[in-house]
DNA sequence: TGGATTATTGACCAAACGGTCAGGATCAGG
DNA sequence: CCTGATCCTGACCGTTTGGTCAATAATCCA
């Protein structure tokens, strides 16, 4: 084993200016449209000193990755089969909405990624994401089986919370264009989305 | 004005495939992505002979986008105002699922664009479909007056159509990692969203 | 069939890109 | 204040990429 030694002070400031950097290019331009020049311009860094903190620009983009995966998975753990069945389901949308509004360039990192065919995180797709979703298609379909929730395919019920608030963040320019001025997308979303799962799911 | 001469069969042979391969380099890896040596070998041709139909790769996308927007935006204008208003909605609903499952390149390709902030199709956006748009939500909202629909938003619940229905072509790798073998999306997505605008909308 | 037009390509170019390296600046600890 | 480790950079390298061009091949039509 390596010995892994501690960061020092300007190597925890650093590397996080480099990864916050990142985060903007990767998520505008995806893997191969952003440059390692422009990272490190963003993150007021020469390119060598980049690629001191970092071995390439692949090891910056896995790290991001990663690191960014358990952040945006957390909301659907926190779904509670002890709680209010439809209670936690619109926790649980309005949880992923904040995200969208407030990590929009988290979202789009992954729909690139996605969009791309997932060269990065196939496995983990199949493995941790596909569990995780198992425990809430469980949770789901227990409260149907009770007759507290309205009887819908879970696995396309999750598919839909996802699709209908990452679009918020992933297509904002669109949704802004379409609406027009005057409009608060996510404040207008908030309230269409809360009424659709109350009817869709209400028994 | 230039004489405009009109395509010999050669050139409409040739521009046509070069199309359809920079089509599928597009969609899988976005504008910056893609070379143009991958568009002519998928093309079976050498890259100088592709920049001969083509000026750039600035055309050739260019071409592909605008050529293929008018047929994307098809369903929306089928929405009949004096159709039975369920009925007119489920069917937006199906046209679109099955252009997803039919036609997932183009609907990627729209992803990339747009993820990447439009920044060919800003105008179009902001015109045309803005335009296009307005006239299916004054129909909806119509329809929602008379009392023949549940009231919603109207601009939300056809983001909400594109959102769920694109959903299935652009994060197919994430949906069937997920769903794991064994399923067939689109089939299951068209009964669970038949499902869902039923219960939002029906009064 | 011949000559003009259209189609095709190998060789090439400049810019952009990911990455390396030797050497100098800076910093932390004794 | 010295010394070793860490930090930083200008110059450089090989490759990829978008695009050009002169020359050759194929096609068309009078």
């Amino acid at each position: 084993m390596e010995p892994e030694p501690k960061p020092t002070r300007i190597q925890q400031k650093n590397r996080d200016l480099i990864l916050e950097a990142a985060l903007s290019a990767f998520s505008s331009n995806g893997f191969r449209g952003a440059t390692i020049d422009q990272i490190a311009e963003a993150a007021s860094l020469s390119k060598p000193n980049v690629l001191y903190y970092f071995r390439s620009k692949d090891e910056i983009y896995q790290t991001l990755l990663t690191r960014l995966l358990e952040t945006w998975l957390t909301p659907l753990q926190q779904l509670d089969p002890n709680g209010e069945p439809l209670e936690e389901v619109l926790q649980y949308v309005r949880d992923k909405l904040i995200m969208s509004r407030d990590f929009p360039r988290e979202s789009r990192l992954f729909a690139h990624e996605i969009l791309e065919g997932a060269p990065q995180l196939e496995s983990i797709l199949s493995g941790e994401l596909r569990d995780l979703v198992g425990k809430a298609v469980t949770t789901l379909r227990g409260w149907m089986d009770q007759g507290r929730l309205a009887p819908v395919d879970p696995h396309h019920l999750i598919f839909s919370i996802w699709a209908m608030t990452q679009h918020y963040a992933d297509f904002d320019v669109q949704v802004r264009a379409v609406l027009g001025p005057g409009h608060d997308p996510f404040a207008e979303a908030g309230a269409f989305l809360d009424n659709l799962y109350r009817r869709m799911l209400a028994v």
